[in-house]
Order: structure tokens, then sequence, then C-alpha cells
RNA sequence: GCUUCAUUAGCUCAGUUGGUUAGAGCAUCUGACUGUUAAUCAGAGGGUCCAAGGUUCAAGUCCUUGAUGGAGCGCCA
């Protein structure tokens, strides 16, 4: 493995200091003290934490140690010490400072001290230098990692489904459209639409807002696939949990049914849950601290505990009869508003929820119908604070069943007849779910909004950076 | 998209019933201090009160419109 001659502040902080020379670089967070000592934070974003430098003003040039300010980039030289304050075990006694880079006190725009979230997302391109989207970041990472990792261990295939995509029946709300037509001056047809046909792929094409139909694919080949990748939805929502740019993971499983696909997600939900907690104490505790003192205790519940598992029209009856006031009447066959799902996973169950068997008039039409002829075998898992983390099905593998539901729902037959070749050769019962990234991050961080978990946010009027 | 709240110093905010020269903490700068921990102490500088229009003798404050941001809701992951 690639050794280099510096040190990360993580492998720092752990070590036991013994005055051996070690090399550090990294960004001043705060400066302090006098004439006779300088006290520097470092932070090389490793770790939550900062090392202290220690520095003896005499030994350097006056004109280094005033541009040592926050925000500035530093190489520094010295030995790994024990720390004689009680704010940190080890420090660094420097016998070389490098300036990198300076920062003008006066033009930089982070401060030792709190800033609020939405001034942070308007210097999008400086917070991560600071605490929290360092953890941040870093808690995304592992979150990423270990979904890889989890599906790997089960023996899945990570399928790369295209973000440029040509169907529009799926479905999942607004699309954007991608072209290279002068949109001022686009080529028509003879009775005046756009003649996509003369567009760089000869048809109308959109930004991905699900990779599940071509997921399929891959499953009635692999038998276990999943996708990790962005997803795009056009959507004016203007909410805390929703992003026009988001990265969502797709598994999907031949020869799941229901029942295995909500296994599958709680089992899936609760590992990444206890690897954060195993292997990002650092950050979580931070986040614990400082804004949101349940966070831990909230992890561990969900981790413990098994989810809820009802049918939505036990759901309902719970609704009906709990007493409440709604804004929205409760009744079956109408979709659960977000109060209904609230009050059933912070108020009722106090724990996470997993919804299945709606009625087929609110579902998608590829989810599979059951015998009732009222009902799909369709799956939400709820969260509390952040609602809907997950959203599955088991599908509809039967070649008749699905022409009735696409007939009823005005979806051609021939934009689909990929999709529908899966069920025409060799069909088999199959499953799977989306698990939206950010909204997983939401959880595992206690952030509130869900575009401060995502380094560049793209929401309605805002793509800066 | 709907509803609602907000916008005052670099940041976070206060500003009474519309009334003289718009304040605080932090940050910055200067000085003090021999080990600090969001260091502390003393002083200084720092303002197009979001924009445009209106009411009024007088507007940061009231009205209209717009912009931007937050929250709630819808759409969903």
């Amino acid at each position: 493995m690639i050794q280099l001659a510096h040190s990360k502040v993580k492998t720092l902080l752990a070590t036991t200091p013994a005055g051996q020379e070690v090399t550090v670089k990294g960004w001043v967070r705060t400066k302090r003290g006098n004439k006779q000592v300088a006290f520097i934070a470092l932070n090389d974003g490793s770790i939550v934490h900062s090392i202290q430098v220690v520095a003896n003003p005499e030994n350097f040039s006056e004109e280094l140690m005033k541009s040592i300010t926050t925000g500035a980039c530093l190489k520094v030289t010295g030995k790994l010490v024990e720390s004689q304050g009680s704010g940190q075990p080890v420090e660094i006694q420097a016998d070389d400072i490098e300036l990198y880079g300076a920062s003008d006190p006066n033009t930089y725009p982070l401060q030792k001290k709190g800033h609020s979230m939405e001034f942070l997302r308007d210097i999008a391109h400086l917070r991560p230098r600071t605490n929290t989207f360092g953890a941040v970041l870093r808690v995304r990472h592992a979150m990423a990692y270990a979904i890889h990792k989890y599906f790997n261990d089960l023996g899945f295939c990570y399928l790369h489904t295209p973000i440029i995509t040509g169907s529009d029946a799926e479905g999942a709300g607004e699309m954007f459209k991608v072209t290279t037509l002068d949109i001022a001056n686009p080529p028509r047809t003879e009775d005046g639409k756009i003649d996509f046909n003369q567009d760089f792929f000869g048809k109308e094409t959109n930004l991905t807002v699900s990779g599940q139909l071509e997921g399929e694919l891959g499953a009635m080949a692999l038998s276990d696939i999943y996708t990790f990748g962005p997803t795009f939805r056009a959507e004016n929502s203007n909410t805390p949990r929703h992003l026009a740019e988001f990265w969502m993971i797709e598994p999907e499983m031949a020869f799941y049914e229901i029942k295995e696909n909500m296994d599958l997600a709680e089992d899936f939900v609760k590992y990444l849950v206890r690897y954060a907690l195993e292997n990002c104490a650092d950050d979580l505790s931070f986040f614990n601290q400082m804004y949101d003192n349940e966070l831990i205790d909230r992890l561990k519940m969900v981790a413990e505990n098994d989810f809820i598992r009802m049918t939505y029209t036990d759901a309902v009856e719970i609704l009906v009869n709990s007493g409440q006031k709604w804004e929205f009447p409760v009744a079956w066959g109408s979709d659960l508003m977000a109060e209904h799902e609230r009050y059933l996973v912070e108020k009722h169950f106090k724990k996470p929820v997993i919804l299945t068997n709606y009625p087929k008039k609110i579902k998608a039409f590829y989810m599979f119908q059951n015998e009732d002829g009222l009902t799909v075998r369709g799956m939400d898992v709820l969260f509390p604070k952040i609602g809907e983390i997950i959203g599955g099905s088991q599908r509809e593998h039967r070649l008749e069943k699905l022409q009735e539901r696409m007939h009823e729902q005005n979806i051609e037959e021939k934009d689909m007849w990929w999709y529908l070749d899966t069920r025409r050769f060799g069909t088999a019962p199959h499953s799977g779910f989306g698990l939206g990234f950010e909204r997983l991050i939401l959880f595992i961080t206690g952030m509130g909004n869900i575009r401060d978990v995502i380094p560049f946010p793209r929401t309605p009027r805002n793509a800066e950076f």
C-alpha cells in the first residue's frame, strides 16, 4: 500500500506519542495564544477532530505567524507528544511550518463559530471544511461503501442501468428532457410537432427517474442485482425531503415474493444502521451532541427492533379508529397522507412500519395483483421524521395481468415491448424496491434538510456550483 | 404548485405605539496576557435596514408588487 511522507490527523490522534517526528497537512480551524505560545487547530477531513499544533512564535517569522489564520493551508513537521492541555490526548510541537495557501480573514466566509445551514448552502463550495459537512460526507461515503459490501456479500450483482432513457412510461413523475436540438428553432414535422427523429438519439429521451424496469431485465438473468446511481425528477417539490437530482439504490430479485422483499428491505436498512454505529462512531457522536440528542438511541432502536408489518387495510382501520382529527379524511381507497403515516410511525407504533397490499388504483401498473382483485403487493417502509424511505413491490410477472393493467392506465404496449418480453420468455416471480440514499443519510445523521446531506444539492431554481 | 413565516453589520440576531445620530454577541483589526480549548480582557473600524412603488410632517417599522430563503402540504425516494 502507498506510503506517504505525511500522516493523516486521524492516524496521529490514535498514535501513542513518543516525541517521534511527524508531518501533517491540513487547514487551520482556529489559532489562539500569545507572544509566547500559539495553538493551531489543524484539520484534514480524515476525522471530525482537529490536531493541536503548538508553536513557539519566536521560532518562526512574524509574517508566517500572521498568515496562519482560519482557512489557511499548512504543512507542519514536529514532534508528536502527549498534550499538556486537557482537551486532546496528543499534540504536535512544531519544528517547521510551511504555508501552502493563505486565507484572507476579511473575505474568507467561514468563521470558527456556528453558521446557519442556509448560509452554508450559499457557500457549498467551502462547506465541506466545516465539522458538520465533513462528518456528513464521511458518513455518506461509509454508507455508499456499506451498500456495496452488503449486496456483494449476499451475491448480488451491481448493474449499471442507463441515465439517459428513451422510455417515457415509467410513471414516476416529471422528467428532464435530453436533447441536442436547437431549442430556439427545433426541426418540425409536417404537422408542426418537434421532429425528434432528427435529435441525437432519433427519438425523445429523458434523464432516468428510476432504474427499476432495466433492473428487472438484469434480475431475469442474474437473479439478484442492484443499481446505485443518480436519479432525476423534474418535479417542483419544495420540501426538506426532495431533490431534483438524488441517488437511489434499487435491488431487484428473481424468486422473491413480497415477504422476502420485506425481509430484505428490513435486513438491509438495519445492516446499514449497524454499520454506521460501528464505523462512524466519532461522527455520530458529533451529530448526537450538536444536533440531535436522541440520534444514537434512535439508530440503536431501529437496528435492534423488528419493524411493524401490516396491510394498508389494517392501517386504515387504525387511523379511522384513532379518534384523531385529520386535515385529510381517511378512507379505504385513497392514498395515505403524510399526517397519517406520521401518526402510525411516530405516535401509534413508535418504530418503523412496513405497509403492504395497497389499493391497485393508487399504485403503479407493474405491481403484482392480489387474488382479491382490489389490492396490489406494493410496500412502503416508513421511518420516523423522514417518512417514506423505501418504496417497492412484488412485480406483476404474469403477462396477461400486466397487459390488463397497462391498458387500464393507457400505457402503450409497443413502447414497452422489451419489458413485456421478460414476461413472454421465462417469466418468474420477482420483487424489488428503491431506497433513497439521501433520505437514508438524513436518518443516519439526524440532519433536518436533504439539501445538507448531498455535496451540491439540485432543487427547483438552484443549480449553483 | 398551494399555505405561511422571514429578509437589519462579515455571521447570528434585537429594534417597543411610525418619531432625534439603527444596537448587541461573535468575527475582523490594534493592544494586553507564559499552555489555550467556541481562550480571556481592553479598545477601534464596520450599515443601500432585500428591491421597486405607495401612505405620512416623519417609515427599519404601515400598504402593494416582486425577488430570495425557511417551514407545512402536495408529488415521491
